[in-house]
RNA sequence: GCGCAGGUGGCAGAGUGGACAAUUGCACGAGGCUGUAAACCUCGCGGCCUUCGGCCUACGGGGGUUCGAAUCCCUCCCUGCGCACCA
């Protein structure tokens, strides 16, 4: 059942598929690697998916073995976009990753899993050991790399550094003898990349890696990539009653999607859209925070949303005692924390309003007293707490 | 190193001495319609203001020409292409 479940829920592909069900069934512990990203200390969904498949190898048994990319991202990677990422430090690679372990605690068992750094083998190799590891591929099979083949051809620009990228990740496999590697779809060619070099190192490595690819997820607005550049993650640390909203804009579209790569429940059939984006909803903000949470989350939505009606927990906004006579402006501006320019467009634009009366003038100066509610656009809504 | 082509707002991409805070598309924001979905329609989208208007800062960095520069000149930095090696 367990393995029924790792095998299809949720995995875009498995090389090789046969070889991994029968190591599966033997019964053998399995090494399960999964190289997190040091650079960004918030999780979100998307993060989640292929979390989730390793939480999935850890309840049947197998060994979770989580590889910290200091070295790499120390040196800085460049690859994906053109951006040059910053540069790490150890103590902030350090800080990321106590952050990232928190919070993928949420999803995997963390005691129980291996942790280790790259820089505890790549450091002590030093050039020597690089330059076998560059014996272990040919230029023509890096470039055939999606990515890379794509900007040559745009005459875009591929740093040696990141073709040496794919060798780094996959000496990774070799050190930790991975049985199985994890990763997004995006990672396939670093994946099987993985399962040449531990072919070249051969007898070192414990064999070559079976590997298992993740759907990425689109992001709140449906078209890309979840991802907190663009904007339109969900992050598993955010309030519920923000989690639940950013759930129920999710395109439709995704819906199918969303049930199977972040939830365990099956998507229901032949149930109104709408209905199946709020048992969406409920669940995976009640996996990451309480089912009560969750249901409070559902019922304060359904009140503000579908009824328009004000919400019991805003966000609160802070105000001084001498700021009492700020203008409507001035508070819009601080509130959204937008320049006064947007915050005068927002106000002509009707989208300001207090305690349920729209407000038009900017240089009002409004009586504030403690529990007024402002609310700025459909669903930003700011509770007055006049301090002293 | 030499030659050529470029560097414009979050991105793409116009503009090539005054009418440019800069066409347009995407993204984004607000309003409408809805199910805070999609699609669609309208408006907005550098900053600041006493806003049918005014001011400031901006077109890779610096300097210059001019009444006036994103637009011309010099210089520096960056990118791509070609040449130079293989021939």
């Amino acid at each position: 059942m367990l393995i029924q479940k790792i095998l299809t829920r949720g995995v875009a592909e498995i090389i090789d598929h046969n070889h991994l069900e029968h190591r599966l069934r033997s019964g053998e512990k399995l090494r399960v690697k999964l190289g997190i990203d040091p650079t960004s200390p918030d999780l979100h969904l998307g993060h989640t998916v292929v979390l989730r498949k390793l939480r999935q190898f850890q309840d049947a048994g197998h060994q979770a073995v989580l590889i910290i990319g200091d070295f790499t991202g120390q040196i800085g990677d460049p690859s994906g976009r053109s951006e040059t990422r910053k540069v790490l430090s150890e103590k902030e690679v350090k800080t990321n990753l106590r952050h990232y372990l928190a919070q993928a605690s949420k999803v995997i068992d963390v005691r129980r899993a291996e942790v280790a750094y790259n820089g505890r083998w790549h450091g002590k190799r030093g050039v020597r050991g690089l330059l076998e590891l560059a014996k272990s591929a040919t230029v023509q099979q890096i470039l055939k790399r999606d990515d890379f083949e794509k900007r040559l051809n745009e005459n875009a620009d591929v740093s040696v550094l990141e073709m040496l990228y794919p060798l780094l990740q996959g000496y990774d496999s070799v050190a930790v003898k991975a049985d199985v590697e994890l990763g997004g779809t995006d990672q396939k060619f670093n994946l099987l990349m993985g399962r040449r070099v531990q072919r070249y190192f051969g007898p070192a490595a414990a064999g070559e890696q079976d590997v298992i690819t993740v759907p990425l997820i689109e992001g709140t607005d449906g078209v890309r990539k979840m991802s907190k550049s663009v904007g339109n993650y969900i992050g598993i640390t955010e309030e519920p009653q923000e989690m639940f909203g950013k759930l129920m804009a999710v395109p439709d579209a995704l819906l199918t999607k969303y049930f199977e790569t972040l939830t365990d429940i099956d998507e229901p059939q032949g149930m109104h859209p709408k209905d199946k984006k709020l048992l969406l909803a409920e669940t995976i903000v009640g996996m990451y925070h309480s089912p009560e949470k969750a249901k409070e989350a559902c019922e304060e939505f359904i009140k503000t949303f579908s009824e328009g009606a004000a919400p019991e927990k805003p966000k609160n906004l802070l105000i001084l005692k001498d700021m009492k006579d700020a203008s409507l402006l001035w508070i819009v501006s601080i509130a959204t924390s937008v320049s006064k320019s947007d915050a005068r467009r927002l106000i002509n634009q009707k989208a300001v309003e207090l305690n349920g009366t729209l407000k038009t003038d900017p240089r009002e100066t409004p009586p504030l007293k403690n529990g007024d509610v402002l609310k700025i656009g459909k669903h930003r809504f700011y509770k007055i707490e006049i301090k002293q």
